[in-house]
DNA sequence: CCCAACATGATTGTCAACAAAATAGACGAT
DNA sequence: ATCGTCTATTTTGTTGACAATCATGTTGGG
């Protein structure tokens, strides 16, 4: 909501960087298991190799990528039960927020959140994913911070991330981003008219066919045949 | 349950500083907004700058010290409505972990819980914080890896980290301090008799002794008269 | 033909020197 | 006496070079 500039210098080069990287990873350009090379990231973001090991340093705190001692980092690779587990975490934490989201909530706040509803829209529509994938966060974000409590919505976010391994191998099902993008408006229309029981549980239920989207996928492709081992 | 030591080189030294750092502040010995120089943290450890810069870096994304652009690191000031965000997460997620803690738990986490709640009311006897300091950390951290999620177990362990920064001024409250040990104490009696709801609500309530301490200690400290600014 | 030891190349980890910025202290003007 | 400004010092940020480690390919012996 306006240009955030506190330091033009290199503080936000990180920032940019794990925010491509996130984004490679989560619309599946990186997948899981691949490698990620220093050197290679630091030419193609043209920047110094440390600059990178911190930038992947912050991605494994956030659980995204995996580092080795002297052997380097991957995309990591989620289980089915990671994928339970997080997704578990995402319904209490996001619940919660819905529970304690002021409805109707402040006009202000819905006015954004219905801007960002419209592009997202609008990118869908259009099948730029890079676009949706942005608008999809902002929205999320948007909508969670109106609970009241950042650390809550930093946590929220946090996991929101983690999940987004999971999705980058069905993230550009057009099934499942009409249905987001619908869903999305439901949320906002259940916002106005103030039903609080429907409104969190349309929140909960949210979150849901993606993750569902990620277990048939897995169950494809390796069938009843294969070790849960991480 | 044994000694881990998959690399006897330095990636360990990075985890020992943070715990060494996260302790301190936990225990007083570095204050709220009190500088962290690096170099100093250097010769202290007797290790290179970078390896505290890393170490500084993951603390900052944990939220236990703010970082400012070339003006160095503090430890992070909490206001009041920071730790009631952070209580209010805690409770929803300590909530949660005892709901899925299976009732009764096996045998063998039992037996470590009580060897470690032994060894915590010991070191409580005793006035040695630093072992109390560290064994409670170990008890909750055993505690909640029994509700078999480890994303749930990690951010509950996360937010502990942080609910620390506001216990520093009144850990060593002795009264606290035995209420702690015989919370423990009851905790694994209500674990082996299996009441789940008395259980759970016993969980919940441990930590917020915790949160009034630090409410009274803030209010005696700067009255009605203050901002709440971060 | 296959396996093991070795040599080579690729990749990450560590370090010390240099550059940039901010803080603190001294000085002078009002 | 107070404020502002300038300089010196402290502290952080950045870079390039070097060392350690791991993966790969090759050669020689069985």
């Amino acid at each position: 909501m306006a240009l955030e500039r506190p330091t033009p210098t290199a503080l936000n080069e990180l920032e940019y960087i794990s925010r491509q990287l996130e984004e490679d990873i989560a619309l599946g350009r990186i997948l899981p298991r691949e490698r990620l090379i220093e050197e290679e990231l630091a030419a193609r973001f043209k920047v110094n190799r440390h600059v990178i090991r911190q930038v992947l340093s912050d991605l494994e705190s956030i659980g995204i990528i995996v580092r080795q001692r002297n052997k380097g980092a991957t995309v990591r690779d989620l289980s089915p039960a990671d994928v339970e587990n997080i997704y578990a975490v995402r319904e209490l934490l996001e619940g919660k927020a819905a529970e304690l989201i002021k409805l109707p909530p402040d006009p202000a706040v819905l006015a954004e959140l219905k801007d960002i509803q419209r592009r997202h829209a609008d990118a869908a529509a259009n099948g730029n994913f890079t676009d949706v994938f942005r608008l999809n966060l902002q929205f999320h974000k948007a909508f969670f911070a109106a609970c009241g409590n950042p650390q809550l919505a930093e946590a929220i976010q946090h996991f929101a991330l983690k999940a987004h391994i999971a999705r980058s191998l069905t993230i550009s099902d057009p099934e499942l981003l009409g249905r987001a993008v619908n869903e999305h408006k439901q949320m906002l229309d259940l916002m106005e008219t103030g039903d609080r029981q429907r409104f969190v549980r349309m929140v909960v239920e949210h979150i849901i066919p993606s993750k569902d989207a990620y277990m048939e996928n897995y169950r494809r492709r390796f069938g009843g045949s294969q070790s849960t081992g991480r």
